[in-house]
DNA sequence: AGGCATTTGTCCAACATAGTAAGACAAATA
DNA sequence: TATTTGTCTTACTATGTTGGACAAATGCCT
């Protein structure tokens, strides 16, 4: 068992991705936004996938398939939705960053710390 | 390799540790800093020397034996010191971490993010 | 002094779980 | 049948985690 509330880093990625797309939380879109959040780094679909899957065994997601659109090649997506104990664990863990984050901000400074803050409050009003 | 700046979640934790304990950073006191970190879950010192030893080999952090105290008990010590390679990696992946926060934040609504906003505040003044 | 218990520490071995890449496979439309 | 959009599998590497072995100081007791 791994960290935290038992979900890992990437766990914690992809619960997040679902957790913003709402309604339209299925392989690619879920990709595309776990890339957004990884941001320097690139993330493979195939590793969206696994984790998926591993989310769904543990009870953290579900999913369902839909009907396919009518658009070329918009075949069949299998949607997810994240569960009440995946909303939890991931809430769990997010608050761990949060501290961890704050920790080092404390150590390196407090300009640091301010350059998130004000980004924060710039998002939030 | 692992996600953003080749660290995990765990090696994130025990360089934070390292980072805010300065020049007190020895097996023993990271594990207490690092059991105050991750909270509600339980740390054993065992994780922490494996840990180390991976950073190290990563050219993250570097150690040097001390010399023994005049304590009952109270031997040589290994201590560790952050590179300018694992600060690096630790800025960045509490980056991401930040960013995922912000992430749920927006989907969670407001209240979730603002109550952890105060504590920042509050403890950076 | 000599010897052993106690305290403070480090480190190894082994295993469980998460992270990752590469590519096979499926089903729509054109 | 070619192209596009999408899913899923296999196999492997790296992290996370426990439990306990081992080492070196001091303190106490005869």
């Amino acid at each position: 068992m791994p960290l935290i509330g038992s979900i890992g880093q990437f766990e914690q990625l992809v619960l997040a991705a679902i957790l913003s797309l709402r309604d339209h939380a299925y392989g690619v879109t879920i990709h595309g936004k776990v890339s957004e959040l990884a941001q320097p780094r690139e993330v493979s679909l195939g590793a969206i996938y696994v984790t998926l899957d591993r989310l769904e065994d543990k009870g953290f997601v579900s999913s369902w398939l839909s009907s396919p659109t009518a658009e070329r090649g918009g075949r069949a997506k299998r949607c997810y939705r994240l569960e009440a104990v995946g909303e939890q664990a991931l809430q769990e863990s997010a608050a761990t960053a949060v501290r961890i984050s704050e920790a080092i901000g404390q150590a390196l400074g407090k300009n640091w710390a301010q350059k998130w803050r004000k980004q924060w409050n710039n998002e939030l009003g």
